[in-house]
DNA sequence: CAGCTATATTCCCGCAAGGTTATGTAACGA
DNA sequence: TCGTTACATAACCTTGCGGGAATATAGCTG
């Protein structure tokens, strides 16, 4: 069983996810919006059912895929205690660009 | 650049932005707790540096990692629209499990 | 039944990621 | 200066993943 983060390392699957999010869609148009070949749409939406990232309904030949958006609760969860920290210095960046437009001797490369 | 969710879909680095929620650390340090050699430690420790989720301050020979957590608002960004969705369910499943004492649902941890 | 449609599964390939060992480098202490 | 500490980088190996082509499977239609 990957982990939920595994799962939405790739592109492509994250991108099926935002296609999902609109409506639920058919294996050949997943394919046709991904540029993939069907067997890699298919490869990808097998992960992603295994990670219940998606739920398949049946219609005669045809897919549905739905979104299940349950798993993305996990990644949440781990966001969580960093979350109050990127919004402080958020904050911070505001102020800082409220008072002084100044130079920025900061960050390397 | 490798994206932010590529960088987070390793396991051992995210125990390591973990173990720089609480504070800063040297790789020694890191490398003793995550039970890797050092030069694992080292390259898990360059792909954060790469990837802004890490900054460095030297001290001599030692090297203190600290937590950089911008980037983790990317995730976050991308999190967002599916974040009702899951909610949702789960306020379904907070009414089924009937009252709840209403006390401090934010700094509990 | 035959043939077509929609999707899943299998096989193979190339590449990149993680891990380890060995080595390089910088700064300290004696 | 020498040895040691703390870390980075290099070289190597192995494994797994994403991609495509070919094939299998299930369900229509006639």
């Amino acid at each position: 069983m990957p982990a939920t983060f595994d799962v939405l390392a790739e592109p492509v699957r994250r991108r099926i996810l935002d296609l999902l999010l609109e409506r639920p869609r058919l294996v050949g148009e997943l394919t046709e919006r991904l540029g993939l070949t069907q067997p890699g749409t298919s490869k990808h939406l097998k992960v992603l059912r295994e990670a219940g990232l998606v739920r398949v309904r049946r219609d005669a030949q045809r897919r549905w895929y739905e979104l299940r958006p349950e798993p993305l609760a996990e990644i949440d969860a781990w966001l969580a205690p960093y979350r109050r920290l990127w919004s402080a210095s958020f904050d911070a960046l505001e102020r800082h660009l409220d008072e002084a437009p100044d130079d920025d001797p900061e960050e390397t490369k």
